[in-house]
Formats: C-alpha cells, sequence, structure tokens
DNA sequence: AATTCATAAAAGTAATACTATTATATTTGC
DNA sequence: GCAAATATAATAGTATTACTTTTATGAATT
C-alpha cells in the first residue's frame, strides 16, 4: 500500500499489553513470529515457550509484554482491524455518492488480502488468515463482557459502526443497518473460510468471490 | 416438542465417540453434565477432571466415552444440529408453497430456543447457548479437513442443503443460495451473541430478533 | 562509576490432558 | 447359580502448559 503507512502507527488499546512490542526490537519479533507460527500451527498449539524457542528470547521475556496468549491474539486481531480501517477510510473518504461509497468499503473489507509491505515485520496475507481461522476465539469466551468494557474491541466496533454509517447513508430508512454491517465483517470471514474448507457450502470461489456475494446481498436488500 | 421425538434416537457419527453415551446411565450424565457445566465456566475452563467430580465418577471413566473434549464438544453441536433439523423437517414437510416453507425454515433455525422436555438428560436452552458461544471452536482448528473427511460435521452439511435447496425452490436463478444458506445459520448464531454482549453491532434484541432480520434479508435478496 | 533497565536463564508450581494398571461391582450367558 | 465378560472406579503416573519468581548479565543513561 502508500508509503503513508509507513509512518503511520496503528494505536492499540494499552490495557491490550504490558509493554508495547512496537517499542523494542525483541517486542517485533514477537509479533513477527506469532503470526508466523499461529498460522502455521493453530493457535490451540502455539505457545510462548515454543515461540521464545523460535525467536531466540526466553519464555518469561516474552510474559514481559504479553500476559498470555490470548492477549495477543487481541492485539493482533485488533491490529488487523486497524489496519483494515486505515484503508477502509484511505479509499472511500474521497467518494461523496453513498452507493459508490458503500460499494468500494465492502470491497475493501471482504477481499482476499495479498502482499503489502508496509510494515516490515508483520504479514498481513497470513494476519489475513489468522483473522479468519481465529479472530472468533478472542471475543467467543467468558470474559468478553469485561474485556469489551475495556476497550479490547473498540477499533472493530468502530469499524462497523462506519459500514453502518455508510448503509445509512444509501438508505436510511432500513431498519437493521448494524446487523447488515456486523454481518458484513463477519459473513466475509466464514465465506472465505468455507471456500477453504467446506466447498459444499459456499458458491464462493476464485471467480464468485465473497466480495460478489457481499455486494449482490447487501444491495438488494438495502436498494429496495 | 412432540412425544414422537422422545422415541427418535439423534444418530450421530460414531467416529465422535469411544462408546455411545446414549448406551448407559453414566453415558447420559456426562452429557447432561457437560450441558450444565459448559454453558457455566465456558468451554475452556471445562475439564473431564472437573466434571467426573460433579458427576461422580472418575476422569479416566469419561475418557471410555470421549477421547477428549474437543471431541465431545462436536458431539454436542452434532446433536443440537440434529434435534435442530428433525424439526426443520418436521415442520416444513407439508409446506407446499416454497415461500412459505423457506419461512417457516429459516423461523425454525434462527429462532430462540425455549424450553423443550423431550431428552429428558439434555436442556435444549442450554445447549443453543453452547451452540451461540462455542460451536464455532468445534470447526475452527488446524484438523478440520481431516475430521469434515471423516463425517464429523454432516448433519451441519445437510441443514445447509436442506436450506439451500428451498432457496433454490423460490427462486433457481439466484448464483449464491449455498453461501447464503450457510450464511442463516451462521448470521444468526452471531446475531444472537451479539444481542447478549455487543448491542451496538446489531439491531436485534426481543422485538426486532434475528429471525425478522434474516427473513428480511433472504427474501429481499432472492425475491427479486 | 553508579544506577536503571531490558533481557535471559533457571527453577519451581499448579493445573491440564491425558495413559496405564489394578480393583471392584454388575451383567450376561450357559 | 457360577464363571466370564463388561463397566466403572480408584490410584498413580507422565509430559506439557501456563504461568511466577528469582537471580544474573549486559547495555544504556545519568
Amino acid at each position: 500500500m502508500e508509503r503513508l503507512l509507513q509512518t503511520i502507527k496503528i494505536a492499540i488499546n494499552e490495557k491490550i499489553y504490558l509493554k508495547d512490542p512496537e517499542s523494542s526490537d525483541l517486542g517485533k519479533r514477537i509479533i513477527e513470529h506469532s503470526i508466523l507460527m499461529i498460522d502455521d500451527m493453530g493457535f490451540e498449539s502455539f505457545t510462548f515457550k515454543k515461540l521464545g524457542i523460535k525467536i531466540g528470547s526466553n519464555e518469561s521475556s516474552i510474559y514481559r509484554y504479553f500476559e498470555n496468549k490470548h492477549k495477543l491474539l487481541v492485539y493482533l486481531t485488533s491490529w488487523y482491524w486497524g489496519w483494515l480501517e486505515y484503508q477502509l477510510v484511505f479509499a472511500t473518504n474521497s467518494i461523496s455518492d453513498p452507493k459508490e461509497k458503500l460499494t468500494q468499503a465492502i470491497n475493501i473489507v471482504t477481499r482476499t488480502i495479498v502482499e503489502d509491505n508496509a510494515y516490515s515485520h508483520i504479514n498481513e496475507v497470513l494476519l489475513n488468515k489468522i483473522v479468519i481461522n481465529e479472530s472468533s476465539k478472542s471475543f467467543l469466551t467468558k470474559e468478553v463482557d469485561e474485556e469489551n468494557k475495556d476497550g479490547y474491541f473498540v477499533i472493530y466496533k468502530r469499524m462497523v459502526t462506519r459500514l453502518e454509517e455508510m448503509i445509512n447513508a444509501v438508505n436510511a430508512k432500513y431498519i437493521y443497518p448494524s446487523s447488515l454491517a456486523s454481518s458484513i465483517l463477519e459473513g466475509s470471514l466464514h465465506q472465505h473460510f468455507l471456500k477453504d474448507h467446506f466447498q459444499t457450502l459456499t458458491n464462493c470461489d476464485e471467480e464468485n468471490t465473497p466480495s460478489k456475494f457481499m455486494l449482490d446481498l447487501v444491495f438488494k436488500t438495502i436498494d429496495q
């Protein structure tokens, strides 16, 4: 993406980490290799001990950055949504026609991520895969209400609100704008998952992308 | 529900368990109390050791029924979908008008579950809560393809196919019937979750139910 | 040169997720 | 009615996880 992004830091709620991983070389290596390892072995098998061995550091040093692996997952997904939000705003800001704006927004948030080298230590393609496969686990917990109160999910919620406002701008009479907005995000992640693992449960593939499915669904729903 | 259900056993793929929990009193207590405990403490905190203590049995005895707690979760969700499938077929079988049939189907699969005493040891209300809060964890794993090949998710897939066929019967020209069908199931679980934890991300509540949202979405999408 | 700070190393703890072995109680088949 | 088979319970043990604590070391700062 734009060079501009290289100078912009995605602001993550400070409660999620103990020490900002962007503030040191070790912190960046934690982020870089946790993405590679979670993608490779899945969140359940991933441990701080294994990560420590991989980055030639000690388990206890990683614990100075994140209380536990759940918080690391919350951090990674927050970063992803922050990164995507930036692209959403950047790409839609100058569009005045509400339909065109919403179309572009849906394209951005539902597309398959391709290489982006704005942040050298973060592989956005793999991070997108992690969001598809693991991010539900960040909020499907008994602690969700408490963590929500502490602002762990603000960026995600802001994304939904942005989409909701764009839906409203197209059709102010539609009575489920936030349900539709949240469905665009979760639904497209789910269709991406299905196309990789349950092809019989989706019509989405390389040609009929989740983006096309969602655009068709959204505009038929609100545009009448 | 109907008494009929009391005599019908929901058939679960035998690979999911080591010994059929329906075949013994201990097995039924395992199912009964695992539902109560997973609802109460969440899947992460739930262990076979704690379950053993609760039912006055031993951890090792539970391991003779299920290899691990993941398989127990797959069993519980499969049972739920089998139970819901039965209600879906029962309630829509005699309807000939395609639109009315699909309407009824969506109502059944998206509604809030209320008490049902057909199976004395299974609390369907709590099981529905578990499906909302935990069932994604049954397929968001590194083993999903292997388990899918072994038929762990057949009942769920059959449900999606049934909905897909009903969508086709209303509009054979719609090109995303299975994506829409899978979105009805996952999307409604997600809206139920949001209404309990993230009210700002949904318009659904007791009045504007997920069923109404889904009916509106589906018919606007395919009915034109 | 002294202090502080970040990281590393090592050791320890409680719990988890099992497995294995043996004992006991119950059921069933002849 | 008894032996054999089966189910369950009890006990103990293992490797790993998810941490915490303490101490050491080196690097940067004052």
